[in-house]
DNA sequence: CCGTGTCTCTC
DNA sequence: CAAGAGAGACACGGG
């Protein structure tokens, strides 16, 4: 699609940046105007000084591109393509007759119909095969570990595998797009393909991350992250006082959690899991319903761990009323540098549509202020490596990732992590962890 | 061909 | 049912 500019003083801006800031579908140059002149200081004082200058690092970013071994890559596609083979055939075999593993209807029909396993749970079309429910059918029938397999190597296969090899030009690299305005809490999104998502966990991830290499003979790949950056501008923001003095002394949130909520010291890796499910769940705008789901456990039971929660660390309980009572009454929230989300949903007349604005006005206060947090230091870091061999290629949202020649090792990994480090000054230390190796997979620690 | 639903991957 | 933000593959049904 063509991008359509707004002209201001020679100054091309993108009518995106303007319906993004302003969350509003502008449709004329005249709408464009007037949009423009009615952003009020801080969201003008955003777009030149954040958004802007970001078109220019993410334009950057994609003429980059990510180098991609792709012989590594073609061997890893025979080897998947004769497992899924291999996986078909043993299921064929096991119920007797061939099905599109693909299609959740077909799954369906032999689960339920031709195995009669029980129904855990219902979607809008039928019986659903998802995998929470596959797993609890996994000691009933030795056919569900095999689908559960085919579906992580297929998902893998027709994301990754296929895509990439495709996509990939004469110098092997491959160009994901970019955008700055596509989400409502201001990340970034990437497309075609999306290196934001590329697997992690499980052994046919980790192959998949193997395959980025430097374009640099002896080069190397590095990839700089926060650590709890969300959990740190809670603490900046609720200024509550145990999660900040946790966050100040480098403590392990999540078993500091576990140890309130549970009252005792020593914290098993379950209680531990638990906790840092709370955690995350407060960053979305936590309801029962929805922890009790992550959890596995009954509603009352999750009510217990919120309220313990709130118990531990009252300025959040605080932050979270005070926010959606402001949501209210303006019918938008603001992040820390002014990007505004507006939430009709919470004067629906339908009730979860009002819980789920409540939800969001929280989330994206939090998600929105770290998104801005790293634009930040992209702008500090892309503004110290415009003139050397070093290239920033991606952004998974608290991370960036870089390929650099060997000798610039040394002076990258100490730039990035001071310049993320300090790219804000917030009430509590901004943490950022530095990994580097020949792949992506190696430079993930 | 296109929209919807399901599923699965990321932070 | 339904915890936030996304991309995208695939099946399927309507046109």
């Amino acid at each position: 699609m063509m991008e359509r500019y707004f002209k201001l003083n020679q100054v091309k801006i993108p009518i995106s940046l303007l319906e993004f800031l302003s969350n509003k579908k502008i449709s004329s140059l005249k709408e464009a105007e007037n949009t423009y002149f009615n952003l009020d200081e801080e969201q003008k004082s955003l777009l030149w000084n954040m958004e802007l200058p970001m078109l220019e690092v993410l334009e950057a970013m994609q003429r980059v591109g990510v180098q991609v071994d792709r012989k590594k890559l073609l061997i890893l596609e025979e080897e998947m393509a004769s497992e899924l083979d291999r996986i078909e055939k043993e299921i064929a075999e096991m119920v007797g007759e061939r099905i599109n593993l693909n299609s959740p209807r077909q799954i369906a029909f032999l689960l339920y119909e031709k195995l009669g396993l029980p129904i855990l749970r219902r979607g809008k079309s039928g019986p659903s095969t998802n995998e929470m429910v596959l797993r609890k059918l996994l000691p009933m029938h030795p056919v569900i570990e095999k689908i559960l397999y085919y579906r992580e190597v297929s998902k893998i296969f027709s994301s990754y595998v296929n895509p990439i090899l495709s996509g990939i030009d004469e110098s092997g690299k491959i160009y994901p797009t970019f955008s700055l305005t596509n989400t409502q809490t201001g990340r970034i999104t990437a497309v075609e393909p999306n290196l934001q998502t590329i697997p992690i966990r499980g052994k046919w991830g980790r192959r998949i991350r193997d395959v980025f290499v430097s374009r640099y003979p002896d080069g190397y790949i590095l990839s700089a992250d926060y650590s709890q950056i969300e959990l740190r501008v809670l603490a900046h923001i609720s200024q509550d006082r145990s999660l900040s003095s946790a966050l100040l002394s480098n403590k392990d949130v999540h078993t500091l959690t576990a140890q309130e909520i549970f009252g005792k010291k020593e914290i098993s890796e379950v209680e531990r899991d638990i906790a840092k499910r709370v955690n995350f769940g407060i960053v979305y705008g936590i309801s029962a319903q929805g922890l009790s789901e992550q959890l596995g456990v009954d509603k009352a039971s999750a009510q217990r761990f919120i309220d313990a929660y709130f118990r531990i660390y009252p300025g959040v309980k605080e932050f979270i009323d005070r926010t959606i009572r402001e949501a209210r009454t303006r019918g938008w929230v603001k992040t820390l540098w002014g990007h505004r989300r507006y939430l009709p949903e919470l004067f629906s007349k339908n009730k979860f549509q009002r819980m789920f604005g409540e939800r969001a006005a929280v989330n994206t206060i939090i998600q929105g202020s770290a998104a801005e947090i790293i634009k930040w230091a992209m702008l500090k870091v892309f503004s110290r490596i415009r003139e050397r061999d070093v290239f920033m290629i991606l952004q998974v949202h608290d991370e960036l990732v870089f390929d650099l020649p060997k000798e610039d090792l040394e002076w990258t990994q100490e730039m990035v992590k001071r310049e993320m480090e300090q790219a804000v000054k917030l009430n509590v230390p901004l943490k950022v962890d530095v990994h580097w190796g020949k792949t992506y997979l190696e430079a993930k620690g």
